[in-house]
DNA sequence: ACCAAAGCTACATATAATGCAATAATGCAC
DNA sequence: GTGCATTATTGCATTATATGTAGCTTTGGT
């Protein structure tokens, strides 16, 4: 028996082939833009089989933009929420926890970056993606207010779903904004969560305002 | 010269044309599914060829789902947003204004609405096709604040087109929380720019509650 | 070394989407 | 209404995305 550490030679040569997809489509948009980057030339660029590149990614800008990040341990995302009061930034605070769990092909992510600046249009396709994360996402917060009554905000006036449910929405308008801002302003992104976090503060600021 | 109502025979078919696709579009996933509704089936039931089906239309999904909803004069717009102190809310009631000034299809708009509770990977699409609406709302906005201080809520925090475009996400999420409910519950929508509204009184109620 | 499971590839196919050139319908001046 | 310019529609060709299938290769375990 293994440790759990270890991953067999075929575990490791998949990892392998989808970071050199991923990397080999992000390059190519870097390099000769967005109309260059067939699924063909990626594939090619990758050493794989065109057919090897849609049996690794759904579609074509997933591989190019599409963000590798699953939900933590939902054990893991309880305790986060737990230790924070304020239940939106409790989310934030998790999904900055899956972000840095995300494997390491750390010069992919920083290449995703500069390619969200430089392709705008990407933007749609990465928010797409991070969709079935968010309905996890919302499952682990609707456990979680289930369990933790007290942490109700709308008790009165929605189920528990619904009120998971509009958290999370409201935490991706933030992300949303944040990465328009980021892109718009040709700004390094410094942190993720801490910038998502400053974007709630702000739009609980203008809700307050509004009267 | 001819009353800005009547418009020429040619304008008349074009519109007819567009409808017919759009109606083609909608039945056949309504009696046959999502799959079913390949553009060459479209196509062929609105009578037209494949090639004329992309003239009107730049993709399935907006024939199937897109709402064709324009901005309405801006002036108007600006009109709506003076008498609301409200800043979110008198976004909403453009957005409603702009709702109640398509063009009178109904029966389209009816079943695009049932479309969404039948097949919710639609919803995806219809946020979509709302973006370029989107894009040109947040520009009014931003024109609105400019010419309005008193109405900005967050002068020190953002320049005006980040808090104008901050306040449309917010509105979005308010309508994408919306949508989602709709078509979980099997609601029947009441009424659109109402139900938002007491969305985003629900988010203001979840910031206030978050210490 | 052997076998079973899983991965990769080539091939065929369906659909989406666009460019182009020929044809048809419309609007308009007369 | 005749003729001409404009615009819409169409058929055809082409490129790209995506998926099913069947055969071959690699890996893991014994």
């Amino acid at each position: 028996m293994h440790d759990s550490f270890e991953i067999g030679l075929r575990e490791r040569k998949k990892l392998n082939t989808r970071n050199a997809i991923e990397r080999a489509a992000v390059q190519i948009v870097l390099e000769q833009g967005y109309e260059a980057a067939t699924a063909e030339a990626i594939a090619k660029r990758a050493d794989v089989s065109l057919r090897t590149f849609f049996n690794y990614f759904p579609s074509k800008d997933v591989a190019i933009i599409g963000p590798d990040v699953r939900l933590i341990e939902e054990q893991q995302a309880l305790c986060i929420l737990e230790e924070d009061t304020h239940l939106l930034k409790g989310i934030c605070r998790v999904i900055g926890a899956c972000v840095a769990a995300m494997r390491p092909a750390s010069d992919i992510l920083e290449d995703r970056r500069r390619l969200l600046q430089q392709e705008p249009r990407l933007l749609h396709a990465h928010m797409t993606a991070l969709m079935e994360f968010e309905t996890d996402l919302t499952k682990v917060v609707a456990g979680f207010l289930e369990t933790h009554p007290q942490c109700r905000r709308l008790e009165r006036l929605t189920s528990v779903d619904g009120e998971a449910s509009m958290a999370v929405v409201m935490v991706d308008s933030a992300i949303r904004y944040s990465m328009e801002r980021w892109s718009a302003n040709g700004d390094d992104a410094p942190s993720y969560s801490r910038d998502i976090e400053r974007t709630i503060d702000m739009m609980a600021e203008m809700h307050r305002q509004d009267s």
